[in-house]
RNA sequence: CGGGGUGUAGCUCAGCCUGGUAGAGCACUGCCUUCGGGAGGCAGGGGCCGGAGGUUCGAAUCCUCUCACCCCGACCA
């Protein structure tokens, strides 16, 4: 590609609302354009980056033996209150309705469709297993779009589908396609790692998570020194102490702590350490338990895990945290003065919780705490459960090593459903008995462009993004100096532009004739990653100035025969 | 959806408090000089100051209402 022909818009300055790298680095590079929010345009230079992702993962879904397809983005309404999803979708689904008043949705994801089609397919087990994709724009309408391509409103996805005789089948299938997707995110040049996951709201049993590993990432996932744990935060089992509770060693005292809110308050104005302090968390019981709110105490260095909570019974499911009203009528207190002491209402206490001795809590009195509290003789030990994030240094759950936390950005989600969708739409095969049997079906999917960020965010530095080479839209740049005023000079990049070009290489050219620092600093921008300068220099010399964009220094690669040395670099 | 903020040229922003001819830098067009790390000069094009009402002789500026976007919280590829 020459630069003249090509649409190359960068900016010196950063966009004000663009907050984290990929998305600054995209938008002052050209990649995308914002239409409105989470909605962006991919321009040419955005696209080929885009379209490098799309073939991998075409590659390799076709390498396995998966069918790609194409279903329709706008969808029946009829089919979303058949799985009875039309409601509990929540605010995400976008619905739409046509001229007659039929109401339709804009496919966030693709179950309903898939499991119709394959009701009306599939008859019997000898089809079986079977397993469809596609790479299709979704639209899920995100109460809080943000950090570009990140977390956009309408993305592009690949999801697939299988569809199995039994659960053995569809395990089977399962860890096939685990080992695709590693194998899509290795040829990507990604750092990754794959990790335990909640299934969630979809529904079943085994799910695993694809975590493209970057500082910025949304999500937290913890893994283990010591074995191949790795887990999403939400889903690490926090071990049980093996400590013994220590035994009393003060007394129960009633102190005034008229400005301390926080577990922070505390330990600035008195001599209290958040690890012998503790966090009283007011949350909606569940139907039928003898109290309308129920209290989740924490220790004060800890966070509450709410998709551990939301799973005990005594717990009203979705999670909801009491108002303050509503904690004020309960408690006589406010939060900020909240704790086990006399509570009127039930108390359930992390594991870790269980065996602190002379701590500190709120008194349910407003501006008042207990310091000095001990279990058994103050009050008596309530319930306990695993209700905390784990944190550094815990130990693994698998008894393996100590956990070691870090941020993941999501790229890839698997999941077996089991029968959820084919048992709501009734798609059943007659297997070998002669007997109908609901279909067991996974589903998993990529994020198409978010691979696109995720991989700025892994690979860029102050100058500018660094493409892996598998996603880089261009593989080569050529840099001509003053090539205007020297014939030498144009000769030179013209006949290794053409023999690179003629190779196979995707080789961008810089033809514009601007100042050499306006090439450089727009080639390290885009991040093209091997890149060749000429100029009068470098002929005379004989050599050509060569220069990775990762690396810190030019080297030289002989004019003669640069464009092999430069194939055999790029093979390398 | 709650809480906070911002809307002035393609981009980054000043001007608004204290009403009186709409600005700068970058980008863009032409010419000249310059030419190995975002050059300089000259000349230019480009804005219904988010929109609608109101106050006023006069509104980017003051008031009301709207719309859009961004940030902080719960969801996800």
């Amino acid at each position: 590609m020459r630069a003249s022909k090509f649409h190359l818009v960068t900016t010196r300055e950063t966009p004000a609302d663009a907050e984290i790298a990929s998305h600054q680095l995209m938008l002052r590079s050209g990649m995308i354009r914002k239409l409105t929010a989470g909605i962006y345009t991919w321009t040419p230079l955005g696209w080929r980056v885009l379209r490098k992702v799309e073939n991998i993962v075409r590659e390799e879904m076709d390498r396995a033996g998966y069918l790609q397809m194409l279903m329709p983005a706008v969808q029946p309404a009829e089919l979303w209150r058949e799985t009875g999803r039309w409601e509990d979708f929540g605010g995400q689904l976008l619905k739409l309705t046509d001229r007659a008043g039929r109401d339709y949705v804009f496919g966030p994801t693709h179950e309903e469709v898939i499991t119709d089609l394959a009701r009306n397919e599939l008859r019997s087990y000898k089809q079986l297993p079977i397993t469809f994709y596609q790479i299709q724009t979704k639209f899920r309408d995100e109460i809080r779009p943000r950090f570009g391509v990140m977390r956009a409103r309408e993305f592009l996805m690949k999801d697939a589908y299988s569809f199995h005789i039994d659960a053995a089948s569809l395990e089977t299938t399962y860890w096939e396609m685990y080992e695709v997707y590693a194998r899509i995110f290795t040829r990507a040049g990604l750092s990754f790692r794959a990790v335990r996951a909640d299934s969630g709201a979809i529904g079943g049993n085994a799910s695993h998570e694809f975590h493209v590993l970057a500082d910025s990432g949304e999500d937290l996932i913890a893994f283990s020194t010591g074995s191949d744990f790795a887990a999403n935060i939400e889903l690490a089992e926090a071990a049980r102490p093996a400590v013994e509770r220590p035994a009393p060693g003060a007394e129960m005292r009633l102190v005034d702590t008229p400005d301390a809110r926080t577990i922070e308050d505390l330990t600035v104005q008195f001599d209290v350490q958040p690890q012998n302090s503790v966090k009283t968390l007011i949350v909606q019981a569940a139907e039928g338990q003898q109290s309308t709110l129920v209290a989740l105490l924490v220790r004060g260095d800890h966070n509450l895990n709410e998709f551990k909570a939301v799973r005990l019974d005594a717990v009203a499911a979705p999670l909801r945290f009491a108002s303050e009203e509503e904690i004020k009528d309960a408690m006589g207190a406010s939060a900020g003065s909240l704790g086990p002491v006399d509570s009127p209402i039930p108390c359930i206490i992390d594991y870790s919780v269980a065996v602190m001795a002379d701590f500190t809590a709120g008194a349910n009195i407003d501006g008042k705490h207990y310091f000095g509290i001990n279990w058994d003789r103050d009050l008596p030990l309530p319930s306990q459960a695993d209700l905390r994030n784990v944190v550094n240094g815990d130990p693994s759950p698998d008894g393996e090593g100590e956990i070691q936390l870090a941020r993941g950005i999501e790229v890839g989600h698997i999941f077996q459903l089991g029968t959820k969708y084919s048992t709501s739409l009734n798609a059943v095969v007659l297997g070998e008995d002669g007997r109908s049997h609901a279909m067991q079906m996974g589903c998993y999917g990529i994020g198409v462009s978010r691979i696109v960020a995720a991989a700025i965010e892994q690979n860029h530095d102050e100058r500018g993004i660094c493409w892996p080479l598998p996603l880089a839209p261009f593989q080569v740049a050529i840099l001509p100096m003053n090539a205007k005023k020297s014939y030498r000079v144009r000769e030179v990049a013209e006949a290794l532009y053409e023999e690179l070009l003629a190779a196979g290489v995707e080789v961008f050219l810089d033809d514009r004739d601007l100042r050499p620092g306006v090439m450089f600093n727009d080639m390290e921008l885009i991040g093209i990653p091997h890149r060749v300068v000429i100029g009068e220099r470098g002929i005379d010399s004989g050599q050509l100035e060569y220069r990775l964009r990762t690396a810190t220094k030019n080297e030289e690669i002989p004019l003669e025969g640069a464009a092999h040395e430069l194939l055999r670099r790029l093979a390398e």
